[in-house]
DNA sequence: ACAAATCGGTTGGATTGCCAACGGAATGAG
DNA sequence: CTCATTCCGTTGGCAATCCAACCGATTTGT
């Protein structure tokens, strides 16, 4: 297991966990590695789950089957990533989505009932482990309620003008880069890139924004 | 504070917390209790925030203001309300929305670390409140993840479905109640209330869908 | 340096949504 | 019962978005 250190403690969840304690705590959390070949299923949308996956190696899809039989794919995790931790955290246990490997992969299973109660020999780690959980589920919300902000309103126009002047507000600059390029950025805000593009372009004619590739900078308050 | 337990209890970050427990928990939290007048100001955005809010009584409305001058309210709270938990569990805490007080209000504050620190008196309800806020952060998680999966879509038609489709799901049957009347429902979906309403007649007429106020069932899958 | 691929801006026609306004049905108060 | 209010469906004109297609600029691979 000690060969997965670097990357699982690259992940937030076992973020400030050392070395020495590394493999006592899997141990204690009674995680289990389990293998899926290529195309595999780790879940199906409704099953129960009551333990949270990290991804070792391999590339999982978390896909929603539309009544009429269409797939979409929601999210895409690569290693080190997390998945169901809000289905388990949550009590819901229902996964509202289907999980499958893309690629043959790894996945480390921890039960959740184990991460928040505290083991017998009352590991320093468990403390840890649960401020780095209740630290993802808040950033995670964080960021949810940010693009919500975003998304909800009408126009293209104020979409992306929400979305940079929240960018301004946290770099505290009117000058910023984003991390997006204009594909990711209309996907992001849930637009057409084109019509994106064509507001930008008369953003900048109205000498409301200035920008170059993902360098952005906002000019003046924008009026209608 | 025993005059409050009533209220807090109902609370999910209390739930199962008992009344013998009560008040030795409140002050082993070091729960602090403030007034505020009506139209006092909680947090500007912008301030640093440690300590998760909990609104015994009045109203409080989180509001955005726009660079321009608008303000907009983002979320209403009312006993016994939470508030500024994702921002200080995430540890961001900076928090993004001002806070003021709708009519004149007490607010219950309590330090996030001396909910995830372990006192020397080792309370045993401290892990509880944890799973607790663990609870809160992840559901809260879940209910933005389908309401993102709906919004994100591009016809007012295909957002209904899908939240309609998710409802079906939940309840294991075409027929169900929604809790939205009309406007809500639009609220929701971030629609017009009117064009729900003429989408919503296309789908009866199509033979997809049918509906009496709140009452909806799925007729068959809708092809575009 | 050349070819291929990626990225971003532009354009025009079809689609969709917004907005304001109206009217009917249901509800509730006096 | 009557009046006022709320909720919801309908409609039409206008604005915004989507979509497909194209092209130039930049980047990448060889």
């Amino acid at each position: 297991m000690k060969e997965y250190f670097p990357l699982l403690t690259s992940s937030p969840l076992f973020a400030g966990i050392g070395r020495d304690d590394f493999d006592a705590m899997l141990r204690c959390l009674g995680a289990s590695l389990r293998a899926y070949p290529k195309g595999g299923t780790v879940y199906f949308e409704g099953d129960t789950v009551t333990e949270i996956g990290i991804v070792i190696r391999g590339r999982l899809h978390l896909i929603k089957d539309d009544v009429w039989g269409n797939t979409s794919i929601v999210t895409e995790i690569d290693p080190p990533g997390l998945f169901a931790e809000a289905v388990v955290c949550s009590g819901i246990g229902r996964i509202p989505v289907s999980v499958i490997a893309k690629e043959e992969s790894e996945i480390l299973f921890i039960d959740y009932k184990r991460i928040v109660t505290s083991c017998s020999s009352a590991c320093a780690f468990h403390s840890k482990l649960i401020r780095n959980m209740i630290g993802i589920l808040a950033q995670k919300n964080i960021l949810m309620s940010a693009k919500m902000e975003h998304i909800t309103k009408r126009t293209i126009r104020e979409k992306l003008l929400s979305y940079l002047m929240e960018q301004a507000r946290q770099m505290n600059s009117r000058s910023f880069d984003i991390p997006y390029n204009r594909q990711e950025l209309a996907d992001y805000l849930s637009v057409e890139r084109s019509a994106l593009s064509a507001e930008m372009s008369k953003l900048k004619a109205d000498g409301v924004l200035d920008y170059r590739k993902n360098h952005f900078e906002i000019l003046r308050r924008a009026t209608p």
